[in-house]
DNA sequence: GTCTATAGAATGATAGAC
DNA sequence: GTCTATCATTCTATAGAC
């Protein structure tokens, strides 16, 4: 209070006036207000100004928009240009989608967004939807509330969004059936157990899973293709080693076995449905029919996949 | 000849004259070659020149560079200039794919090219390796020896080159598979048949038939991809009827094991390669497998798939 | 039937203001 | 950290010469 006073200025009236200069131009930064501000007499930091921007909650163009239309009220219609509606439109999509966001893209308390994670999923969501080639940087950016300068901000190039989706999506899923597994030890049923888990992360999972999903088989780009590859090779070997702990009848191809599932697994992605046959239904019933085929004792667990429901 | 000196030409003349003004202007047409002669006081018409073309094998520009080419030997740099050998090159390149197709794209005696096939061909192999959105109409040209606008004369837009890809796809390889269905009536051999000629036609098949295969997985235009449904729901209903007609344990999911069969054929387009394992040992050990999981009379056939030489 | 030339829109990416 | 503005390409598709 007093330190405010040798600047000239009651403490009261500086507030005052960076707030109403917030609600009369909001599209102006720290700096620029706090010239401004100077030019009609009233002294005052770009720091000072910000300090107050964060006490009345305007710190963002985009809350100071949201503040102006609030004063607004219902009655008639706000009084914000074309691109700054377009600005608090785009917030709105970003806050909205992040806090649609499962796992990943969550919002802070204080309505800060995680925009990494949130790009990461945006991105994600479209690639499944019209893949690589057919999602542009333009899109990914609009579905996260942004314009496309910004998404390269957190990725230098679409190339490394997209492998950033797959590390993340190979990381869950490995995470999640070495999770699973760890509480079983009969090798049967921790093939069953690794098949339930995969199929969910293909037809339940979130986008980020699914990219991952479709990977090896819609991917053309020569070079992605390469290095996704060995990521690939890396999680089925999950599965190879469970195949070759299974007690199979000599002679058996336990590669073609262990491709069978893979292959019939991931064309879930083409049939599922939700709300009939459950994907752990579905790895009971697929692991049930391999296994009377090849197991070395045949009998037993051929009716296991009967103890699922039927489906519809 | 008698008819032609009322032209007041001498018909060697006449031909010397075409011919060496074919060498020197070669990018010329019938037109204007015609009346450039006529201003240099030789009476041609158009269609006289054309027929002094056909009879040297010079009725195309490409024609007539070669031509130009094989001239001047093999000793030093032919005098073409660059936008010349462009052509050439393209030309050739256009011949040399014709002449590489198998089943498609042939060439004629004369040297004609079906270029519609020409062109369905070589579209099917990029969409293969690049996919719909990744595959320009330039890369497709390019690949059979036009310029992109060229092909816009054969398919009005890249949409309807795509679906008549799929068009020609879905007709081979219903084809083939009931043409292999014809020879067998026990409902198991049956469907072993279908599935070998399926697996041959994802892994050893021309890219046409490979488009087709990858369609339901790959493609993520919307349009697009609803007018694929039918056709791929008509296919699959052959693989419905054959999984209809098994002997099997009454409470079998027929749809599940339809759906498997279909994943893990589609699947052998990310791991097969030629010389180990082929189509039709595959579907040998495939049917196998899942008939032992599921048959009426499990004890038969399940050695069936060791009857095919072991894989490398 | 193939080309040249180009329209008109979209793309990936960057520079620099704020 | 986000935006505006823009570049240089590339894309699908068309018009019109030959």
């Amino acid at each position: 209070m007093n330190d405010d006073r040798r600047h000239g200025n009651d403490p009261s009236d500086l507030e005052a006036a960076v707030t109403s200069f917030a609600l009369t131009h909001p599209e102006l930064g720290q700096q620029s207000v706090a010239s401004a501000l100077r030019e009609r007499g009233i002294n005052i930091s770009p720091s000072g100004v910000r300090y107050l921007w964060m006490k009345r909650g305007l710190e963002t163009t985009f809350k100071r928009l949201k503040a102006i239309e609030r004063r607004r009220g219902n009655g008639g219609a706000a009084v914000l240009t074309e691109s700054q509606r377009d600005l608090v439109r785009r917030g709105e999509r970003a806050h909205a989608f992040a806090r649609s966001g499962k796992e990943h893209g969550r919002e802070e308390a204080d309505g800060t967004i995680a925009r990494r994670e949130l790009i990461l999923t945006g991105a994600a969501q479209l690639f499944v939807e019209r893949g690589y080639a057919g999602t542009s940087m333009r899109d990914i950016a609009s579905k996260v509330g942004l314009l496309a300068g910004s998404v390269y901000h957190y990725y230098p190039a679409k190339e490394n969004l997209y492998l950033a989706v797959q590390k993340e999506g190979f990381r869950c899923i490995v995470e999640r059936v070495e999770r699973a597994l760890a509480k079983e030890s009969e090798p049967w049923r921790r093939l069953e157990l690794a098949c339930a888990e995969h199929i969910r992360s293909v037809v339940e999972g979130d986008a980020i899973s699914r990219v991952t999903a479709i990977g090896l088989f819609a991917i053309h780009e020569g070079a992605l293709q390469r290095r996704l590859k060995r990521d690939h090779d890396r999680y089925e070997s999950i599965f190879r080693k469970l195949v070759e702990s299974l007690p199979l009848r000599s002679g058996t191809d336990r590669s073609l076995l262990r491709l069978t599932l893979l292959g019939a697994m991931n064309w879930t992605l083409t049939w599922y449905k939700p709300g009939r046959i459950s994907p752990a239904q579905i790895a009971a019933r697929l692991v049930a029919m391999l296994r009377a085929g090849s197991s070395a004792t045949p009998s037993v667990g051929v009716n296991r996949a009967g103890r699922a429901r039927s489906s519809g």
